[in-house]
DNA sequence: GTTCTGTCTTTTATCTACAATAGACAGATG
DNA sequence: CATCTGTCTATTGTAGATAAAAGACAGAAC
């Protein structure tokens, strides 16, 4: 295989469920529109629903002929990109699977074990090293550097610069600005999530990264936008594989980050900054008390 | 090809300098940690020797029977390595011939102009895309971000936030850290270029990245050190395409490393705090002023 | 005249193959 | 017995090939 068509299965997947809502379809580029994905992709969908006897197509014409079953689907485990594949591989095998600092890593038996050729693990490897996890001997192997305690603090330190120099940033933004929209919906899904968090805790997640995204994206700098992709990354694995205490270590975060909501929105760049600091405080201290 | 041989011809001309000093050759695995190559290498570099009539060599007796000629070496074209002379070229297209933002970046046509394979450059960009001057639009092309304005203010923005928190870290090290061994040596250079600036001043570019690498490495800290290549790569280009006044602007930062460095020696976190402020506010502005 | 479709070309994503390089092991040498 | 050399194997770096996806263009349809 060359290329995996997995953006093929997808937008079809994705597709599917447009049908539900009407018996006509709307023109291939539109259609293109809607998916995010070219008109190649487009006909390529529309030519295997009409082999499904899914829809009756006729240049301008779509009808859908009936409802998508579960079978006509592609299953999901198709329809994921093979960087999200080995992404997701890679970290179970250095979080999961005893990673020792200074652990060699192999593209070719990587490769293997993953089911991918040895450029896209490469390419996967080169991505990656800019999380700092790991880095490459020249004409050899890469290095693991692990996990380690040293890797939260460092991070930590940075990313406790750039959410404070974001934050206050964000307090001088002009009323107009729409992240004053979205840091109200913000709060509003946190009082709900609060509300029943014996059931919704798990979604702290989740919003924990979209408000944070949100404050970095304040500073309009894109390096320190772009850094955060590593503590999003980092967060997230360490929330998969660090459940303990989990819904009170969320219920407390969420009542920090109401907080910090509430500091924001007063304007006032100490209030904030206070909040900022306490909240990026006791967010290293989780990612720590996770740490052997 | 598959691979080129400029480890090979890298470490062969390397090697061709030692014979200068010493007659008869150390054993292979001495050469090779001499000359940071495998003993593979070194083993491909005797026998090329011993073809050349330059060594007679016979399992521990190496021995150098003429002085290596000119001719003898390969030439400097062929021991880059084909990520240098990729970047080379990137850098060279991007800053020289009309780089407009939004302009778009093709794989084929770039990996053709520069006689390299899709897959190297291809690997080139993606680790290229950190530096922030591009981005990747998935299945289709790479966009060309431009290093304009806002490039430059975003890239001082975080360097400025690093290299004062590397500096607060510098003054606190410990009186027996190499680094300020390193601190003196880097002074002592800067007085003998200073001593005759007008022919000398060209090395001024080195000598920045030599004190600056320096007072970021004192962070200890992966991201912050990292960074450090961003700024470097930026600065190096920038110093070869804006030479205008390049002997007076190399002058004024020489002095005011000068006080930057004695500011470190004093140990006193706030005169540091200030020398490196000046500093960086008038890179800044020399950064700023090269562009349109 | 704008938007759509049919067709074709270009480019990316990925695999496989192979030379360069690193590295391992056993026997040789001092 | 420690270090070196001869030989062999494993892995990386790079090129080339190919299917998937993007996108260009002309003529058709509204």
């Amino acid at each position: 295989m060359a290329k995996q068509n997995t953006v093929f299965k997808d937008a079809f997947n994705r597709c599917l469920k447009l049908f539900a809502e009407t018996s006509t379809l709307p023109s291939e580029p539109e259609l293109g529109q809607a998916l995010g994905v070219s008109r190649t992709t487009v006909r390529a969908i529309l030519t295997r629903c009409e082999e499904l006897s899914l829809i009756a197509w006729d240049k301008r014409s779509k009808t859908v002929l009936r409802r998508p079953e579960p079978s006509d689907y592609f299953p999901t485990a198709e329809t994921d990109s093979l960087a999200e594949r080995i992404e997701r591989s890679f970290m179970r095998r250095i979080l999961a699977g005893g990673a020792e600092p200074g652990m060699q890593i192999n593209e070719l038996e990587l490769a293997r074990e993953i089911g991918a050729g040895t450029t896209s693990v490469r390419e996967f490897l080169i991505r990656f090293s800019r999380f700092g996890l790991i880095e490459k001997r020249p004409n050899s192997h890469w290095v693991l550097k692990g996990f380690t305690r040293e890797f939260a603090l460092e991070l930590t330190e940075v990313r406790e610069m750039f959410e404070l120099r974001s934050a206050a940033r964000f307090v001088s933004l002009p009323d107009h600005d729409p992240a004053w929209e979205e840091l109200k919906k913000i709060e509003a899904v946190h009082r709900e999530i609060l509300a029943d968090i014996d059931n919704r805790y798990s979604e702290f997640s989740e919003l924990d990264e979209r408000l944070h995204l949100l404050v970095h994206k304040s500073s309009s700098n894109r390096f320190i936008i772009d850094f955060y992709d590593v503590i999003a990354i980092v967060f997230h694995y360490h929330y998969q594989w660090n459940k303990a205490n989990a819904r009170e270590r969320n219920a407390r975060a969420l009542e920090e980050h109401l907080d910090y909501i509430a500091a924001l929105q007063s304007r006032d760049p100490a209030l904030a900054d206070q909040a900022c600091r306490r909240h990026l405080k006791s967010a290293r201290e989780t990612l720590l008390q996770s740490i052997p």
